[in-house]
RNA sequence: GGCCCCUUCGUCUAUCGGUUAGGACGCCAGGUUUUCAUCCUGGAAAGAGGAGUUCGAUUCUCCUAGGGGCUGCCA
């Protein structure tokens, strides 16, 4: 697989929604993809077809366009490796299930699942936890190693329900080299005979994505550290297939932690520390309940995309903002991390405050509009624009845009009470009357304009800032802070200043 | 319990045997700002512990501890 195209895969499991940690396993693959000139494929592993959640293959397909990480080949796309959902491909395993028994190297077994539970309780109250099917304990299973040929035979032929499991041989070193890890070793003492073809007549997990994998033409497989312990298993599987001198190879991701305490990230962790684990809202039809997504939190994909890429990897320069073009140059699968990476939800909200900063005046402002619409506010754009330029400094997001320049659109309803407590007082009515009187007299109102009659008022009556520019705040925008004023003053037109100065001289006390 | 993987500031991380151990987020202080935010400057903050190799270890090896993953006819 030296000089092979390199085609990697994604193959999540639609189970439920992708969550972030997943997003990222399609993240990496895409990006070493696209780098290496090679393909980004999405394949559905839905072989356990009790665990199938209507919709999730949507959401995982829907996930993955709006962070701009699009399959070039698979389910939704299309391809020449076609099907690529594993259920539809069910005809495709079992001749190779078949071929490891020929071989030798698997057996089929007919211990059903009360007999597998009974002697694992058995061995875990004799204090033993780890009870394995394997070559110790295989000759007193119901297998085709332990039974005569005949009786095999005779279960077989009357129907009777029966997997195939992989046959190990005992005391053999089992090495790869991950491209992340580095040399891995384990011994097939340690490991079992795990179920390759289940009587439901689909493959699991290990001899499907082998299969596939290998028909596919897989040139890397790119996946989270959860997988390491039985990618032994599945090097057994190539070599026992004779596929061994076409391997893919392996690199294992480390995994994304909870911000607090032990463990991988979950899909709880989200609503219990009041940030998303998922890319978009999910919606579980069963139970009702309702996951939050990063966009419909308000967060760009850029940003979400920026900040997941550096969980786990970063490019050893200074540089923290990137592109997925700038990614996709930048990215090397040698220099991700070992380590677990606790997420931190701060440093997501700071990645989104920086993409909102690098957008222009213009394209915040049609964000900005289309949040005034939803209000019922209609507004033109290079006033939206004017307004983006001056609040963009102090949000994170669109929706902070918004709620800050609400004042623009209509004029206060309500007075900001700590201000109005402190700063509100004759003094201040008679500065807004007087203020009233001067901005009147005005015939341009540019932020100019306004500052320069501001500061002669006050130098005229030799007043401070501070006596006059709060209440004058107050009765403009009803609030206690913001951008210049003079700024917004202008930005309101010298008709609507006027007539908030008047509205607050009724209003306030 | 067993097996495998991992271990630098609170968090994400840089360092490919010799550095005042660097950056970013967050935090704190000061400055700019009428205010808030921004911005600028500064600060606190780390090599888990113990052996060994070496003239010299954060870096290499081993042990211990801690963390994580796996241990299903789930993926």
């Amino acid at each position: 697989m030296n000089n092979a195209k390199v085609r990697v895969r994604f193959a999540p499991s639609p189970t439920g929604p992708l969550h972030m940690g997943g997003v990222r396993t399609a993240l990496y693959n895409y990006l070493f993809a696209k780098q290496q000139g090679g393909d980004f494929i999405l394949r559905i592993e839905d072989t356990d077809q009790t665990r199938f959640v209507p919709g999730a293959e949507e959401y995982i397909i829907d996930s993955l366009k709006w962070c701009g990480i699009s399959p070039d080949e698979g389910q939704g796309v299309g391809g020449d490796f076609g099907p690529y959902r594993q259920s539809e491909r069910k005809a495709m395993y079992r001749q190779y299930a078949q071929q490891l028994v020929d071989n030798g190297h698997a057996y089929y077994a007919f211990d059903t699942a009360e007999d597998l539970e009974r002697v694992r309780q058995l061995a875990k109250d004799a204090g033993s936890p780890n009870w394995q099917y394997n070559h110790v304990t295989r000759n007193s299973m119901k297998n085709s190693l332990s039974l005569s040929q005949s009786e095999v035979q005779k279960r077989i032929d009357s129907g009777e329900p029966y997997v195939i499991r992989i046959k190990l041989n005992r005391n053999e070193e089992v090495k790869f080299e991950d491209i992340v890890r580095g040399w891995v070793s384990v011994n097939t003492n340690n490991m079992d005979d795990k179920v390759l073809f289940k009587s439901d007549g689909m493959p699991t997990y290990h001899l499907a994505n082998i299969v596939d994998d290998h028909l596919m033409q897989i040139s890397h497989v790119i996946r989270g550290e959860e997988w390491l312990p039985s990618a032994p298993l599945h090097i057994l599987l190539y070599r026992y297939l004779g596929w061994e001198d076409s391997m893919p190879q392996f690199a294992h991701l480390p995994l994304l932690l909870k911000p607090d305490g032990n463990g991988k990230l979950s899909k709880r962790d989200g609503d219990r520390l009041g940030f998303p684990v998922f890319p978009l809202e999910w919606h579980n039809k069963e139970s009702g309940e309702v996951f939050s997504g990063y966009r419909e939190n308000g967060y760009f994909p850029e940003a979400f995309i920026n900040m997941l890429a550096f969980l786990g990897w970063n490019p050893g320069t200074a540089q923290e903002l990137f592109s997925l073009e700038e990614l996709t140059e930048a990215f090397s699968l040698k220099k991700v991390n070992k380590a677990g990476a606790r997420y931190d939800h701060d440093k997501t909200r700071w990645f989104n405050q920086q993409y909102l900063r690098l957008k222009s005046d213009e394209e915040l402002g049609r964000l900005l509009s289309a949040e005034a619409q939803k209000a019922g506010h209609d507004i033109d754009q290079a006033k939206a624009a004017a307004i983006a330029a001056l609040m963009k400094e102090r949000a994170y997001f669109i929706k902070d845009l918004w709620e800050d320049s609400e004042f623009f659109f209509q004029a206060p309803t309500e007075y900001d009470e700590k201000t109005l407590r402190k700063k509100w007082n004759q003094d201040a009515r008679n500065h807004v009357s007087q203020l009233h009187q001067i901005f009147e007299m005005l015939s341009s109102f540019t932020p100019e304009d306004v500052e320069g009659s501001f500061k002669a008022y006050l130098e005229e009556n030799g007043l401070g800032f501070g006596k006059v520019g709060p209440g004058f705040r107050l009765a403009v925008t009803g609030k206690g802070m913001g951008p210049s004023m003079f700024e917004i003053c202008a930005i309101l037109g010298k008709e609507e200043t006027l007539s908030r100065l008047k509205l607050a001289l009724e209003k306030l006390p």
